[in-house]
DNA sequence: TAGTTTCTACTAATAATCTAGTAGAACGTT
DNA sequence: AACGTTCTACTAGATTATTAGTAGAAACTA
């Protein structure tokens, strides 16, 4: 597995992915857990310490930016999941997916679309 | 979230999923990692005592067993994972799912029935 | 300029994770 | 009965995660 977070910077860098970028505030503001502002600092400090994360000077604070895209982390986070929860089989993923109550006709029909193009493809 | 594991003990849960049970050495010879007896031990009673895994007498030996069904634990980090990774939205995983190159025609193709069937029974 | 606010760097305390060693019980084998 | 093997319980060290305090710089404010 090649990239894996920490709870807590996960909580992080999903605010880094949702904004772009941010300020130390900014993340301390977007999490739900009141933490301390150095307590954000820290986890930033740490992502940038392992690479993850990177910052430039905006006028006295920092902002941060990721360096990780969210897809290349939730494919990694996917793999991780598919391989110890469901066997290593995607498909099983996908059943549970599709069996679960959580998406609407919509999502439902968008993804058939999807499927119907994905095996013309493979038949071309 | 309701139940998480840390990684070792995913592991670790992971081959009480797939073998229904296990002994400590069963466990420890289905791990890639060469880890000592005792460590194996270690993270069993570590989720015992979390309640996640109990254990039975076994002659000399002890027996453990999964308290967490494999689906709900799926369920949980899938969850976790759609509201950091996908931003709150099954769908864009699915739709990652599906797009992405994981999955064999015949996947795909159950997985169309599959809709089928959910979109049927959701129109009456 | 003195005071207040807003930052980062550095330090630190606590808990969790991960790994494994030692002691001693139980069991089987000569 | 002595010996080796197989277990568990208990202990422990090293690393990472989580949280936050203190000091001091910078900048704004009266």
């Amino acid at each position: 597995m090649e990239i894996s977070f920490s709870n807590r910077e996960l909580d992080v860098m999903a605010v880094l992915w949702s904004r772009g970028s941010a300020t130390v505030a900014e993340v301390r503001d977007q999490l739900r857990d009141d933490l301390a502002y150095t307590t954000v600092l820290t986890v930033l400090q740490t992502l940038e310490r392992k690479g993850h994360v990177r910052h430039e000077e905006q006028g006295k604070a920092y902002r941060y930016f990721s360096l990780v895209g969210r897809d290349v982390a939730a494919r990694c986070a996917l793999t991780e999941i598919v391989a110890k929860l469901f066997g290593g089989s995607s498909e099983l993923l996908l059943m549970q997916l599709v069996a679960d109550r959580h998406l609407s006709d919509e999502a439902l029909i968008r993804a058939q679309e999807l499927l119907d193009d994905r095996l013309q493809a493979s038949r071309e």
